[in-house]
RNA sequence: GCGACUGUAGUCUAGUGGUUAGGACCGGGGCUUCCCAAGCCUCUAACCCGGGUUCGAAUCCCGGCAGUCGCACCA
């Protein structure tokens, strides 16, 4: 299939619009028509009860604009704001403060101007043909904007949802009555203003994210669930590039994947894409190479769909280890620990320095006590030659050993401080919407059908009057209004000949038909009489009584088989 | 951001300087039709935007926007 045809079906059918069409459109945005919302909206429900009904994680929702310091700690300021000089001859981008090093003591602090100048006064080229380099551009693939009236506070549209959990990780912490494993998920918008954006819905400026963040003990990456899939397999393709199905347990003993939770992880992903309708024999898990890895992570697993565009990623999960935490924690001044309990709690000896007050009143006066605070932070490691320097208002002030005494103290340990490491499966929400259409595509000549998971369709029944006369149609209203009553989405038509209707339900995915016909009536009033059901995938029928009728179709929802009704 | 190609109803497309801008599908209305895009009648609906050349531009030129492909980018 071509892409191309699908993305002319979103359009005709509502699944997508280009945004600001009326206005030429902007590139990398798009709309989602009425079909399309209600599959988005059906896609983030699995992911939320996988991950909250199924494995007991908590949801939040943060802001999209965040002030500058959340992208100073996170580091998304300084990896986006670089610099950027193309060669005019070869087309060599290069990073502008990577050509002045050594020119000027701090590149980093130089804006274009200044760097351009710089350059220019020393006759800088191209350092792969020589050649005559363009101008500085700023490489900023954030959105900025300011909080609040004037421009005093930076804001930046986020670049991905996670830094939203990790802010609140006190909160959360708390929440969970300070125990880990501690899962949060958090769907939503982000913001990447995408030098190139390509390929329809699977590269935009604007998205839609479902994140995962575990927070978990670092000394203790096994998964109480582990042992019960170590014997499912998973297709890799581990960073030396070959391709192997590998049990899950295999794949940890043999140091494929890091850790158990981590495969975990990976498996459960597996499992919710393929019940979302991602084709499994199209589905495989790829690890980042070292140098394609961002800077914070410390392994990552890549789920790629192969689509008409080549594989493509959908899902990333990654051990993001502490960086996440200990990065708030030193910009913030806030602790971002897990107070780790001992079973039993320890004696520590500790070496420790001891004031001696009597002899430094006489001496500090009013600020001994100030003095004997400081001597006592300091450990006997500090004392040189006798004397202890330490830092007092700006002044650096000697104690002699007069004044102090080396002793070994004992102290009761209930337990450390640790910093969570952070397992993160985050899900671009678009581009599994896309695979998601482009693996149920199904086209025989000029005949197309959507074979969605019913859990996915948009639409879960047609309800049709064979005729829309003799009473049929009235009928018919009435079972629609019954289903819709049910919470059933479903739709009327009665335009066209049959075969048209049913058509038409299944190119957008409508996994059931239900047509009142004569024998309807013939069977008398009320619920009595029965309608026939038409299965989209194998379009056969079964009758089915209309006092039975959402019964039957919620339990087919569930799976239950057609052929057995 | 660079290069090549492209932009006509909701969709697919014909039209290469003067056309009532044509067709098909879809959609609306009607007739017909007792279960899989049948048929007939009928209606709605388009030259991406802005400049320029020309008596006259969908058509030629320039710029913008958007799309496809390649390069680069993709934490």
């Amino acid at each position: 299939m071509n892409a191309g045809e699908l993305l002319s079906l979103c359009k005709r059918r509502g699944f997508v619009w280009p945004s600001f069409e009326i206005y030429g459109g902007v590139a990398g945005m798009y709309d989602f028509g009425p079909l399309g919302s209600a599959l988005k909206d059906n896609i983030v429900a699995v992911w939320r009860d996988a991950y909250k009904r199924g494995e007991g994680f908590v949801e939040i929702d943060s802001p999209t604009v965040n002030p500058e310091a959340v992208f100073k700690a996170s580091g998304h300021l300084d990896e986006f704001s670089d610099y950027v000089v193309q060669c005019r001859g070869c087309r060599e981008p290069f990073r502008a403060d990577h050509l002045v090093d050594g020119l000027h003591p701090n590149p980093d602090t130089l804006d274009a101007e200044a760097l351009k100048g710089l350059m220019v006064e020393n006759g800088i080229v191209c350092p792969d043909c020589q050649g005559e380099l363009g101008e500085v551009e700023d490489f900023n693939l954030m959105f900025k904007t300011s909080i609040g009236p004037g421009s005093n506070r930076a804001g930046y549209l986020r670049p991905e949802t996670a830094q939203g959990i990790f802010v609140n990780f006190p909160h959360l912490y708390r929440y969970n009555r300070e125990k880990l494993p501690l899962g949060v998920i958090q769907h939503g918008r982000g913001y990447r203003n995408e030098i190139s954006p390509r390929q329809g819905i699977i590269r935009l400026r604007e998205f839609n994210m479902m994140e995962v963040e575990l927070f978990v003990d670092p000394e203790d990456k096994s998964w109480p669930r582990f042992a019960a899939v170590a014997d499912e397999t998973l297709r890799l393709v581990p960073e030396d590039g070959s391709e192997r199905e590998l049990r899950l347990s295999q794949a940890v003993e043999e140091g494929v994947i890091a850790n158990d939770v981590l495969a975990y992880f990976i498996w459960l992903t597996k499992g919710l894409l393929e019940r979302m309708g991602v084709d499994g024999a199209r589905l495989r898990f790829r690890q980042h190479l070292k140098d394609e890895m961002a800077h914070y992570a410390m392994d990552c697993w890549d789920a790629e769909v192969l689509l008409s565009y080549g594989w493509t990623e959908v899902v990333g999960i990654a051990d993001r280890g502490c960086w996440d935490l200990s990065q708030h924690a030193a910009w913030s001044n806030e602790e971002m620990v897990h107070f780790k309990r001992f079973d039993e709690p320890r004696e520590v000896e500790r070496a420790a320095l001891k004031a001696n007050y009597r002899g430094l009143g006489p001496m500090f006066k009013g600020e001994a006590k100030e003095v004997a605070r400081l001597i006592e932070q300091r450990s006997p490691d500090d004392v040189s030659d006798g004397v202890l320097t330490v830092e007092k208002d700006g002044v650096q002030l000697e104690v002699p050993d007069s004044l102090f005494e080396a002793v070994t103290v004992k102290e009761k340990v209930t337990g450390e401080r640790v910093v969570p490491h952070v397992i993160e499966p985050s899900h671009g929400l678009d581009r599994i919407f896309y695979t998601v259409l482009e693996h149920a595509y199904r086209r025989e000549e000029d005949y197309t059908v959507l074979a969605l998971r019913p859990e996915m369709a948009p639409i879960k029944a047609g309800v049709f009057p064979l005729m829309a006369r003799d009473g049929l149609d009235e009928k018919a209203q009435e079972v629609f209004a019954m289903l819709t009553e049910e919470g059933m989405e479903a739709f009327y038509d009665d335009s066209g000949s049959i075969g048209k209707r049913y058509a038409r339900m299944d190119e957008v995915g409508t996994p059931w038909c239900v047509t009142v016909d004569y024998e309807t009536l013939e069977e008398g009033r009320g619920l009595k009489g029965t309608v026939t059901v038409r299965d989209r995938d194998s379009s056969e029928q079964r009758r089915v009584a209309i006092s039975e009728l959402a019964a039957t179709l919620k339990s087919l929802l569930k799976g239950a088989d057609f052929a057995k009704i």
